[in-house]
DNA sequence: CGCGAAAGTTGATGTGGATCAATTCGCCCT
DNA sequence: AGGGCGAATTGATCCACATCAACTTTCGCG
């Protein structure tokens, strides 16, 4: 990696993960000063595009990393190409699972994306000396194990217009600007297709059920992707959340 | 607890929890000895009858347990009723979660059950002093993490000819006659009822996709409860994978 | 600025699974 | 064995969402 160097000669950078360390969950705060300094001599950043993907259903993990900034889509594929997003992660999830060797899914970047990246072994390495990271990545698979199974209730017993509320409350509750109690506005971070993939729907199930949103005035859109929502109880009633 | 010093005086029980030991899995194979002497004057045994709820959705949790034998159903319920099940854990499984006060969905034994209590706070205790008992925890949240993405595929993308499948195959693989590799014999520990919500389906689709498999001869099922698969692999095509 | 491709919307029609409605089966109880 | 009851099956009909098809909007790009 290239960029290792460039991160390090960086004065404004003189951890790597200096970002991680800002936001609470990443896996750098479980550190102490000493041992962020050796783990960022090993570790580097990263840009990646939207649409690309960085680890492959079935392909072997080398690395893990850090999310700093963007959106990432788990997702797994049948062999006849039907597909479903399995989760999202928002900064700052650790990606990448320790001690198993090959990913169960893919990880494709739905927005352009930072990461951090380390090396397997340098993890590995950690994870055994501080058991405060382990309770922390421990932390991180519960909260996933949550959110999962909050959607299988949307995807076993939801209808159309729920699983499209349920997806854009879940949109809304992860954009940052300081949780507006109220009302919120976003941008989808994914495509027609992929929320379509995300809520077991087809592209024309989820337009048909933005558009009657829309025109129960209880979401505004522009652009396709720039998303008002005027009253957020209003959107979580439409959701099924009681 | 009066079933706790009944436990104790039993000289053919020495510690709790000698069938978790017996398993890889459960809890205590990460205890000394003598930490497992010491746990086992806090914990005691139970049976459960089939059908009973024993922590409710939202409900606080003050105790922990190791599945013993028995299967539990892990549910979620809407305000309106509807109702998902969103995991099924087998012996030597374990259930209820340190360090977070109250539960987010139901746990209820699906066929008479038997656990091993053990009290919140002796678990924080020895999660604090015993790193191996954190890991132990992680890699099982981990991997109920792993089932619970699969099954989001099996909800959002499969038909319910295939759901009814991958149901029958899960419940194969976790029957414990020593992994036959070809065909299988077991008795479902769900309801027609249970197996529809575990599917996000009906009860009626539910019993058609299984007279379908049946007539096809993929299955037999006698007295409702008893099924025999003469082919695994058939059957693991007809729930879509490959 | 205007062309072209990709993304999204809208409409018409089809269908898998839901719903409603009888039976039938299996099991407990005496 | 027989009677009663909940669980399961089976059939008829309905409808939410899929599918197929046409059209429109958005956006990148010379």
């Amino acid at each position: 990696m290239d960029l290792l160097a460039r991160d390090l000669h960086q004065p404004e950078l003189p951890v790597v993960c200096r970002s991680c360390e800002a936001r609470n969950g990443g896996i750098c705060s479980a550190l102490k000063p000493a041992q962020l300094a050796e783990l960022s001599k090993h570790s580097s950043r990263r840009k990646i595009e939207a649409g690309n993907e960085f680890i492959g259903q079935g392909e072997s993990v080398s690395s893990y990393s850090n999310i700093l900034n963007g959106v990432v889509k788990l997702s797994k594929v049948m062999a006849d190409g039907r597909q479903q997003i399995v989760g999202l992660q928002f900064a700052p999830d650790f990606m990448g699972r320790p001690f198993q060797g090959e990913s169960r899914m893919a990880a494709e970047a739905a927005t352009d994306t930072e990461i951090c990246i380390f090396p397997r072994r340098a993890i590995e390495r950690l994870i055994a000396d501080i058991p405060e990271l382990e309770h922390q990545l421990h932390n991180q698979a519960l909260k996933e194990l949550d959110e999962a199974r909050d959607w299988m209730l949307t995807l076993g017993r939801k209808t159309a217009q729920e699983k499209v509320a349920s997806f854009l409350s879940l949109i809304a509750s992860h954009s940052d600007p300081e949780q507006q109690d109220i009302s919120s506005v976003f941008e989808l971070p994914l495509s027609r297709a992929e929320i379509a993939d995300f809520l077991g729907l087809t592209i024309e199930t989820v337009s048909r059920q933005m558009t009657k949103l829309r025109k129960e005035g209880i979401i505004q859109i522009e652009n396709n992707r720039h998303v008002t929502v005027p009253d957020l109880d209003r959107l979580a009633f439409a959701a099924g959340n009681d």
